[in-house]
DNA sequence: CAGTCACATGACTCTATAGTCATATGACCG
DNA sequence: CGGTCATATGACTATAGAGTCATGTGACTG
């Protein structure tokens, strides 16, 4: 958890450390990221960072279990309020498809932070902090999917968890290099130029994913 | 490439750097696995590891591109021996599956650094050489998928590559998760200690793969 | 005005890395 | 035996990182 220090802050200067801080862990894993970099971008002292944080771990543990949920379930909101709520797999699907590749192509950094979670990692400080932040979201989805199966949307001879893992697969880094590879670009360079993900047309995204859930919902059979 | 030295050394000493080069590169990301470390567990000189290549990424360039595949070509080559020849769509998946399952838990040294090639990097140098492996595979793949459309088993509605994408990130990294979610262990742990691998019994194994199947094949409606 | 308190600073320590190089070893040859 | 050539070595250099700490600053207080 950041010190006192840290919220006592003026907004502004606040605000400004969390976005160069959001940068540097973005742009690079979290070991390669650096603190001597992101205080020469930001314009502060190095012995600031520890005025605000214990130490880095620390910083990065609070972006991504506090900061980047927090954005996201913000714009996950304005989302839904945008259309009518879904009960059907197919509309439960599309909903979560599309928002999920808006919410990437809106902020690719922040999905870059979000997906560092289901990244395996040697550092076992690291992994205990991915797998925490893992388990919270697996099972939200693991009990929406048991809902659809009780509704009789969704096939209930296959164990929930495991089509939560293959769903999770396909919608999480699958859906990311399938986005990227049609965009012909990189993650990285994605977050380095925001413009690269307006190549893709409201159109194109909209047959893209509707082909992901034909397979999905259908299968690979002709 | 490795310079002549390093294969004029005696068979069983190149074999023993080559195990430890193995153990520490899939042990570690590229940027964490340390030469230092290497050559004092291999027992030999810091000075030796630049007679045999020209730096840290020639020795890794080297394992990823040369002798990873070949010990993966090997053991898919022995693995197809035993098995008859395969046309129909839930045939081809079923062995693709089978073993992709089996290489992972048989060497996850071996699968760890093949899967490194689909982890995005901020590196420039990584990323050229991650997107060379890439390639390969994915084209080769995709025209299977085009001849089994063509033999009426896969649906055609949809891009060929599209659905390469699709079953390869169930395949790829879905597959990866969804064995080591039901082991309840990480790729590391697996790495250190091989017998987790063998908690998976061949009767579990081939209903694990026979749901994930059954969901490709036939999709999630009921 | 003197004192206190929160915050800011950047030079410094400690540690680890990739890569270099002068020197040594030892097998083979004339 | 003397010399040459491939190979081995590990101390050393250069670089970069996280984290520390003594010192400074400036606003507010009695």
């Amino acid at each position: 958890m950041p010190k006192p220090t840290f919220f006592n802050l003026p907004d502004d200067k606040r605000a400004r450390i969390t976005e160069f801080a959001l940068d540097e862990f973005a742009a690079r894993p979290y070991h390669r990221a650096s603190l001597s970099r992101l205080v020469a971008r930001a314009g502060i002292a190095k012995g600031s960072v520890y005025q605000y944080f214990e130490d880095k771990l620390d910083l990065y543990r609070w972006l991504l279990t506090e900061e980047v949920p927090r954005r996201k379930a913000e714009y996950m909101r304005r989302q839904s309020e945008k259309s009518p709520p879904v009960t059907s797999l197919a509309g439960f699907l599309r909903a979560a498809v599309l928002s999920g590749v808006r919410f990437f192509l809106a902020d690719p950094r922040l999905s870059q932070l979000g997906s560092a979670i289901s990244t395996p990692t040697d550092d076992p400080e690291l992994r205990a902090l991915y797998a925490e932040a893992t388990a919270m979201g697996h099972e939200r989805f693991t009990q929406m999917l048991t809902g659809l199966v009780e509704a009789g949307q969704l096939r209930g001879d296959v164990d929930p968890a495991l089509v939560a893992r293959i769903i999770a697969s396909v919608l999480g880094s699958g859906l990311r290099d399938i986005v990227l590879g049609h965009l012909g670009v990189d993650v990285f360079e994605l977050g380095r130029d925001r413009s690269l993900g307006e190549r893709l047309t409201g159109a194109e995204l909209e047959r893209l994913v509707d082909d992901i859930l034909g397979v999905l919902v259908d299968g690979l059979r002709p």
